[in-house]
DNA sequence: GACATTTCCTTGAGTGCTCAAGTTTATGGC
DNA sequence: GCCATAAACTTGAGCACTCAAGGAAATGTC
């Protein structure tokens, strides 16, 4: 096989492992997902903590139809609200609660960890992280602080 | 954000667009997704070109429940048949059928393009791509060359 | 100012996985 | 030999995503 098969099909069987391991410390600890983590994250660093839904689902990689069924058990349980714009009466912002940001920032502590953990020293050198987030990039998609 | 957790999440995005684009490739010509291909080679590369289920599933990062749902369409298509075990009347062997290894072998070809285009020069350097492969080896799972 | 087109979003149907529970067969202790 | 336990597998229910279709509102054209 070559070496980009290789790495190809590694690349898959890495993010199964770590989306296990996120769904597990943030769904025991806060009851979401990684994926429900994400999307508050990205919301969490807009301006004004809101974001139409459609550039949700271009920032999370996600259809638009995806975000639809992703913010609504977010919006059951009252961490993220939607929001009509006055100018347009097509759009529906996502925006976060009050409550939505104090639990993003558990959260973000908990992801904050588990990612220390699975980076941590010394199987991981200190400059070893950001390489492999630089070579990811490349791959593909949007990085978290683009 | 931390460095670690950049890198997760960009390890997850990367993912996405990274099956994206082979399910792309194989669905369009021959008619499987990337996880049918990654069970096909598994196969393939086993002694007979037959597992067991459960061994299957140890390979792939699936539950048993997950290989039993994948082979189903396999077998209906001819790719793969069961077998049973002479001395385990449990276990049912997954197998490659005649058909199976020379479609695989179609689908290789495709997949390797996919994954030369993927990593390809100038974008990625000789040594960069072992590399990667190496430093995702790291963080779980098991790798294809296992 | 009516009409086609585009944009934003939702919904129905389908897919591919999970977990929990159940069936069947093998194994070990006595 | 019997019974409890364990192992291999399947099945039902549920979840998270996709695509395709459709509704409603904005935009461009004439």
């Amino acid at each position: 096989m070559s070496d980009a098969l290789d790495a190809a099909l590694r690349l898959v069987r890495a993010q199964a492992a770590l989306v296990r391991r996120f769904d597990a410390r943030l769904g025991g600890l806060h009851g979401v997902s990684l994926a429900d983590f994400t999307l508050l994250l990205r919301l969490g660093q807009a301006p004004g903590n809101r974001m139409r839904r459609v550039d949700l689902a271009e920032a999370l990689g996600l259809t638009a139809s995806g975000v639809t069924r992703a913010l609504a058990p977010l919006e059951r349980i009252g961490l993220v609200t939607r929001e009509p714009d006055a100018r347009d009466a097509r759009v529906a912002y996502a925006s976060l609660t009050g409550t939505g940001r104090a639990r993003l920032k558990e959260m973000r502590a908990t992801a904050e960890e588990t990612a220390g953990d699975l980076f941590a020293a010394p199987a991981w050198g200190e400059e070893e992280v950001p390489l492999l987030a630089a070579l990811l990039t490349r791959v593909g998609g949007t990085g978290p602080r683009a």
